[in-house]
DNA sequence: CCAAAAGTGTTCACTTTACACCCATGA
DNA sequence: TCATGGGTGTAAAGTGAACACTTTTGG
């Protein structure tokens, strides 16, 4: 019967996102400082709790929502934490998801309000309870997926250069890249689309802007190829 | 403060198992008849809640060892799944985790107990709720796990033969494999040690019995190399 | 002696890697 | 005019895929 649901513990469901960013200094992480005991003044990541009527996914986007101002943002579940005394206050487990928006897109004042501010990846203050790992875990997890999935071009605004992306690429599997074999590999995906600017911030000879072809993308997927974003060594 | 904690809803925590097995006639999910409502008598995965006192993993421990009898079994968890509706009774979210064991090894009488039985993997029966999606994410990290590191031999006995080893990554991977390129490929690897004895039980001729040679392996991982266990395509 | 499964090498195509110089332009 | 970043091609090595016959032995 409806029986063995009864004297189950019911338990505080947290979600936790890694918030991933990129500008041409690298791969960045949006952190805010926790403004509450325990742990209060330090390093977090943006989190909340489960509500009975909305699905892990709707808990996610909504706390990401919150921070940031974004929805339809790409946004993946990564692992359940669920070590015992992982929170000190209370039993809690944590659904920690990841998310990629474009650093240039979210809401200035909603940084202040929670006290927000861009890490870059490699240089990240200590976090509170187990959100290191949860870091790790999906630094580990966008390498992966970058690898299989045209997931680059969801940290980048809609037109970028080839060097940007190099750089991105390079961020991500954390190796430096061949310039001409990187290039070379992207544009035989055929997936680009170059436009005629050029950007000339930050070079006088100016780099050509590119823009990504999700439908050409479709259209390979649905014909099966195998798109492979693999890192090439330098 | 730790107001922050409170109002917050209070979940049940489900864990359900996705257990692999392995005989010569392909890969095998371990399945059991749920014995009380709703879904009576309906195919289903192992399934429990999560204790206050407890890990996740260490409930998911628990429940395979319930069903299993066994301990210290390749474990690893999947996915939260966190639909609103996925339990008609109750609000539940479950993790599942997906477990790798040879099929010789577990209790019998537990079987009986919990009306269990196997099922080829390419012919299950209707599943409860949301399980036939989590059954579907357990193949394709399968497929994942088993191309990048050695899981496979968690679902063979300690000596196993080349054919049942290719039959094993055919079922994994779905797909038939060339047996000069799979012998060679895995071979090369030097992570097995070739014994002396033949199985005799499904050919004249009889084939070697290998063992996967765990401390190699390490020493691979430890220098560096990175192993691959990709399909070979027929 | 034969059926049935185990075992064995080579070739070709393709992919990956390594590598160095010219171009365009603003200061 | 020169410093800076953008852009380009080729050859050599390595990897993946295709493919067919011989061996062993129990019945």
């Amino acid at each position: 019967m409806t029986e063995q649901y009864k004297n189950h513990d019911h338990i505080l469901v947290a979600l936790d996102c890694i918030i991933f960013g990129f500008d041409r200094s690298g791969l960045k992480l949006l952190l805010i400082k926790r403004d509450f005991e325990p742990e209060k003044g330090n390093w977090s990541l943006m989190g909340g709790f489960l509500n009975r009527d909305e699905s892990l996914d709707d808990a996610a986007n909504r706390i990401l929502h919150k921070l940031t101002g974004l929805k339809n943002v790409y946004l993946e579940q990564l692992y359940g934490f669920g070590e015992v005394d992982r929170d000190p206050v209370e039993r809690t487990i944590s659904i920690a998801y990841y998310a990629l928006i474009n650093i240039r897109s979210h809401d200035k004042e909603l940084m202040d309000k929670y006290d927000a501010r861009w890490f870059p990846i490699d240089d990240l203050p200590d976090l509170i309870f187990d959100h290191g790992e949860m870091v790790k875990a999906a630094k580990s997890r966008l390498k992966y997926r970058a690898s299989h999935e045209p997931v680059g071009f969801e940290l980048l605004p809609e037109k970028f250069t080839m060097p940007e992306l190099q750089i991105l690429y390079e961020g991500i599997y954390e190796t430096e890249l061949d310039k001409r074999n990187f290039r070379r590999r992207i544009l035989s995906m055929d997936i680009l689309t170059k436009t005629n600017e050029k950007q000339k911030k930050y070079s006088k000879k100016g780099a050509f802007l590119y823009k990504f072809n999700e439908d050409k993308y479709e259209e390979k997927v649905d014909q099966g190829d195998s798109l492979t974003f693999k890192p090439i060594k330098l």
